[in-house]
DNA sequence: ACGGATTATACT
DNA sequence: TAGTATAAT
C-alpha cells in the first residue's frame, strides 16, 4: 500500500511562452497565436501554440510560414533576440513568478522545467483530515476530471466510504488543494495551468495531459489498468526514447497493458535489472521517485547550432560567438549569484564537428567575461581547428555548474566579531583590551559602524538561515549546538588563557599549522585603521586559483572591443571594472575604485628589473613589492567577487557625502585623474611601508613564501581564516540536499530562495 | 542539413 | 571524474 501513500501533483502551464505573450499585450488574447524563434528560415520555428490556433490546425513542428498557410490570420510572436540568439529571459522570469506562488503552498516543490513542477501535498491533505477539514463536493472540483468516473460517482464514492477508501479520499483533498493552487496562481501571475494529481510523478505527469488547458484529472490508482489498457507504451515518462522503442519491439507490445504481463525475470531477460525493475513496477503504476525539492537549476548554459552551411569555418566566427555565449552566461550567472548566493566552480565547453559532438570542462574560478571567453576559445582551437586554422563547427555551448554555496563575507565578519567578542568578554580580567584589539585587525572595536550594521541586518533580511544566528550562536554556551568540524576548535578559541599578545587565530593555529593550503593571497594590511572592507578582504577566502594565461600579442577587449597590448589588457579590463563599481557604489561615495586603478598604473610603470613574475597578471615585479602586489590582486578579486553586494543595498543611516549621479560619476571619472577618494586607498598603504621599511622576511609554513615579520601575525590570520571558512563551508554542506531535509531546514530554504525571487521582481 | 535551446541524469 | 548519450520540454 505504501505506493499509494503520497499525493503528488504534475503542475504544467497551458501553452506557456503563448500565455507569457498574450499577458504583455492583453491584445492577443482570444487570438490566434503562435511564438516563433527567430530563424528567417521559413518563417522561423514555432515554440509554442495557443489553443485559438491549434483549433485551426497549427501545430508545433510547423515552420511559421506554415502556420501562416493553415491560419492567415495568426500572430506571430518573435522571440526577442540578443547578441544573435534567442533570449528566453522572459519566460524564465515568468517561470520563477510561477515557481514563488507553487513554493508557497509547500516546499515540497521540483522544478522539472521552466513551465512544470511536481509538488507533493502529502502533508497538506493529511493536515486536512486531521483538522477534519475534509468535506468534499463536486462544487470544490469545478475543474476536475477522474480517470475512469464522473465526478459525482467518485466525490459520492470518497464521502460514503471514508473509512473503507481512504486513498482515493486524499486523492480528492489533493484534488480541492490542486483547484486553490491552480486559482491562486492564476490571481497572481495571471497564467492558467492544468495538473494531474496521483501518487507518484510519473502517473500525475501523465493524467496532466488527459484535459487540457485549464483543467485537472486526478488518477485514482484502481482506474491504471483501464487506462494502460490503450495507452501507447511511449506515452510514460521515461518511454519516450529509444529505450521505449527498445520495450516495444523486444517484448513485442504495444501498450502498456501489454507490460504488466511480463514477470519481472522475464523483463531481465531483456533489459539490465535497474530498467527490469522500473518497467515491472510502472506497469503495475508504482513509481516511487521523490519529489525532490528544487527550484534553481543546477546549471546554466547557452549554446547555438550552426547548421549545414551556417557551420562555423573561421576563427573570428568561432571567437564572435564565444564571445556573444560569455557574455550571456556572465550576466545570468551574475543574476544567479544575487538570487541564490553561489557559485559554479565549473564550465562545460560544448561543439560539434560534423556528425561528433564532444565537450571538454573547465574549472571556472570567477565570474569573468574574458576568462570565460578565453578558457572556452582555449578548448574550442584546441579541440576544432583543422591544420590549416580552419573550422567546421556546427554546434558551440557554454555551460557553467557545480554550484557552490558563497558564504558571504558578512556571515564569516559577524562570526568572528562575536567570536572574538566573546574571547574578549572571557579574558576581561586579564586582558588589557586596549592592546588586544590592536594586536589583531580582527579585534575590532569600532566595526560596528553604521554601515556595518546596515550590512549585517540586510543580510540577515536576505538570509533567514545565516549562520551568524543560527549555527553559530557563539554567546550561548552550550557547545551542542555547533556542528561537527567546528566544534571541536570552538573550545579552544573560548577558552580564557588566550595571550594577549597573540590574535585568537594565531592561538587558534599554534598547534596544528602545518597544513599547506597552496595560495599565495594574503594581504598585509597592518595599520590600525581597520574598516569593514579591510574584514571583507580578509574573511572572503575566496579559493579561486591563479590563472596563468598566456597571453597573445594583442586582446581584444570584451567589453569595447579594443584590440590592447597585453602589458595594458590587465588594466583595461580594471578600468572597465572600475567604471562598474562605481555606478554602484556611487550613492554611498566611500569607495572609489580609482585607487585600484591607479595604483596598477603605477606599477605597471616600475622599472622591471631583479623581479619575480607575477603570476595573475605576468609582470615582474621586484622582490620586495611582490607580497603587496598579490595583495593588490588580491584585493581587487575580492572587490570585484562582492561587487554586486554593493547594489541594493539599503543607505547607511548616516550618510558621509550626498548621493551621485551615477552618470555624473562615471563622466568625472574619465576627466579628473582622482578625486576626494578615502578607504580603498588604505589597501595600498603597506606597499609604499614596504619599500621604505623592513626587508625582514620569514618563509611561512603554511604557503611557503617569504612574509615580512611585521606582517606575519596577520598572514597567520589569514591562513587560519581561510581555513576556518572552508570548514564552515564544509558544515553547511553536510545539511542534505534533497528528500530529507527537516522541515525547518525546508522553510529556511523556502525563505531564502522567495527573498531572492521578490528581489527581482 | 532543420525543432532550437536548455536542463537533467545515468552510464562508463 | 570527465565525457558521452539519452530524454524531456
Amino acid at each position: 500500500m505504501s505506493y499509494t501513500n503520497r499525493i503528488v501533483l504534475l503542475i504544467d502551464m497551458d501553452c506557456f511562452y503563448c500565455q507569457v505573450e498574450e499577458n504583455l499585450d492583453p491584445n492577443l488574447k482570444g487570438k490566434p497565436l503562435a511564438v516563433v524563434q527567430y530563424n528567417q528560415w521559413r518563417g522561423g520555428g514555432i515554440i509554442a501554440v495557443n489553443y485559438p490556433a491549434r483549433e485551426r490546425g497549427v501545430t508545433r513542428h510547423m515552420r511559421g510560414n506554415d502556420a501562416k498557410e493553415k491560419c492567415p490570420e495568426i500572430i506571430l510572436a518573435k522571440v526577442p533576440q540578443v547578441r544573435g540568439k534567442a533570449d528566453l529571459s522572459k519566460y524564465r522570469d515568468a517561470g520563477k513568478r510561477v515557481a514563488a506562488v507553487l513554493q508557497s503552498f509547500t516546499p515540497l516543490l521540483e522544478r522539472a522545467s521552466v513551465d512544470e513542477a511536481y509538488l507533493d501535498i502529502t502533508d497538506l491533505v493529511e493536515k486536512r483530515i486531521q483538522d477534519q477539514n475534509d468535506q468534499i463536493n463536486v462544487d470544490s472540483l469545478p475543474n476536475t476530471y477522474i480517470v475512469g468516473s464522473s465526478i459525482e460517482d467518485f466525490v459520492e464514492n470518497v464521502t460514503q466510504n471514508k473509512a473503507f477508501d481512504e486513498t482515493n479520499l486524499k486523492l480528492a483533498l489533493g484534488g480541492v488543494i490542486c483547484e486553490e493552487i491552480r486559482a491562486e496562481v492564476f490571481k497572481i501571475t495571471g497564467y492558467r495551468c492544468s495538473a494531474g494529481i496521483a501518487h507518484n510523478k510519473i502517473l500525475a505527469k501523465l493524467v496532466c495531459g488527459l484535459h487540457k488547458p485549464n483543467k485537472q484529472t486526478i488518477l485514482p490508482q484502481e482506474a491504471v489498468p483501464e487506462l494502460y489498457q490503450n495507452l501507447r507504451i511511449k506515452k510514460i515518462t521515461g518511454l519516450g526514447g529509444k529505450f521505449g522503442n527498445n520495450v516495444v519491439e523486444k517484448l513485442n507490445i504495444e501498450f502498456m497493458g501489454e507490460l504488466s504481463k511480463f514477470t519481472q525475470r522475464e523483463l531481465a531477460k531483456h533489459f539490465d535489472e535497474k530498467s527490469a525493475s522500473f518497467l515491472y513496477q510502472i506497469a503495475r503504476g508504482i513509481d516511487s521517485e521523490p519529489v525532490n525539492t528544487r527550484l534553481i537549476a543546477k546549471s546554466i548554459g547557452c549554446s547555438k547550432n550552426f547548421p549545414g552551411k551556417t557551420a562555423l569555418c573561421t576563427k573570428e566566427d568561432i571567437e564572435h560567438w564565444l564571445d556573444e555565449m560569455a557574455d550571456e552566461i556572465f550576466e545570468r550567472l551574475e543574476k544567479d549569484f544575487e538570487e541564490n548566493n553561489r557559485k559554479a566552480k565549473q564550465m562545460v565547453v560544448s561543439f560539434a564537428q560534423d556528425e561528433i559532438s564532444s565537450s571538454k570542462t573547465h574549472p571556472l574560478n570567477s565570474y569573468e567575461k574574458h576568462k570565460i571567453f578565453e578558457n572556452a576559445f582555449k578548448i574550442i582551437q584546441k579541440n576544432c581547428m583543422k591544420d590549416n586554422g580552419s573550422y567546421k563547427v556546427t554546434f558551440l555551448g557554454i555551460s557553467a555548474g557545480n554550484f557552490q554555496d558563497h558564504k558571504k563575507v558578512n556571515e564569516i565578519t559577524s562570526f568572528f566579531k562575536n567570536m572574538e567578542n566573546r574571547v574578549k568578554k572571557n579574558t576581561s580580567e586579564t586582558l588589557d583590551k586596549k592592546n588586544s584589539s590592536k594586536e589583531s585587525i580582527y579585534s575590532n572595536t569600532t566595526l560596528e559602524s553604521d554601515i556595518d550594521d546596515n550590512n549585517l541586518i540586510f543580510y540577515e533580511q536576505m538570509h533567514p538561515d545565516s549562520i551568524s544566528d543560527q549555527n553559530f550562536e557563539v554567546e550561548s554556551s552550550s557547545d551542542d549546538s555547533i556542528s561537527g568540524d567546528i566544534g571541536g576548535v570552538l573550545p579552544d578559541l573560548q577558552s580564557p588563557k588566550v595571550p594577549a599578545a597573540q590574535s585568537f587565530f594565531s592561538k587558534y593555529f599554534s598547534g596544528n599549522s602545518n597544513r599547506n593550503f597552496n595560495t599565495s593571497k594574503a594581504l598585509g594590511n597592518n595599520n590600525d585603521d581597520n574598516n569593514f572592507e579591510d574584514d571583507q578582504q580578509i574573511m572572503d577566502l575566496s579559493n579561486e586559483e591563479i590563472e596563468n594565461s598566456d597571453l597573445n600579442k594583442g586582446i581584444k577587449c570584451p567589453q569595447c572591443g579594443k584590440i590592447l597590448k597585453n602589458t595594458e589588457y590587465q588594466s583595461h579590463l580594471e578600468y572597465h571594472f572600475a567604471i562598474g563599481v562605481n555606478k554602484d557604489k556611487a550613492h554611498q561615495g566611500n569607495i572609489n575604485i580609482e585607487d585600484y586603478h591607479d595604483k596598477e598604473m603605477v606599477l605597471t610603470n616600475e622599472e622591471t628589473n631583479c623581479g619575480m613574475k607575477c603570476p595573475q597578471c605576468s609582470k615582474i615585479v621586484k622582490d620586495f613589492e611582490y607580497q603587496s602586489h598579490l595583495d593588490y590582486h588580491f584585493a581587487i578579486s575580492i572587490v570585484k567577487d562582492e561587487a554586486h553586494l554593493y547594489k541594493n543595498k539599503p543607505e547607511p543611516k548616516k550618510t558621509t557625502s550626498p548621493p551621485t549621479n551615477t552618470k555624473t560619476v562615471t563622466k568625472k571619472r574619465k576627466k579628473e585623474a582622482s578625486g576626494n577618494h578615502k578607504p580603498i586607498g588604505e589597501y595600498f598603504k603597506n606597499c609604499t611601508k614596504n619599500k621604505n621599511q623592513e626587508s625582514l622576511t620569514d618563509i611561512c609554513n603554511e604557503c611557503n613564501k617569504q612574509i615580512p615579520v611585521s606582517e606575519q601575525k596577520i598572514h597567520f590570520d589569514y591562513h587560519a581564516a581561510r581555513k576556518l571558512h572552508l570548514e564552515i563551508n564544509v558544515a553547511q554542506r553536510k545539511i542534505p540536499e534533497k528528500g530529507q531535509k527537516s522541515k525547518q531546514q525546508r522553510t529556511v530554504a523556502t525563505q531564502k530562495n522567495l527573498m531572492g525571487f521578490l528581489k527581482t521582481s
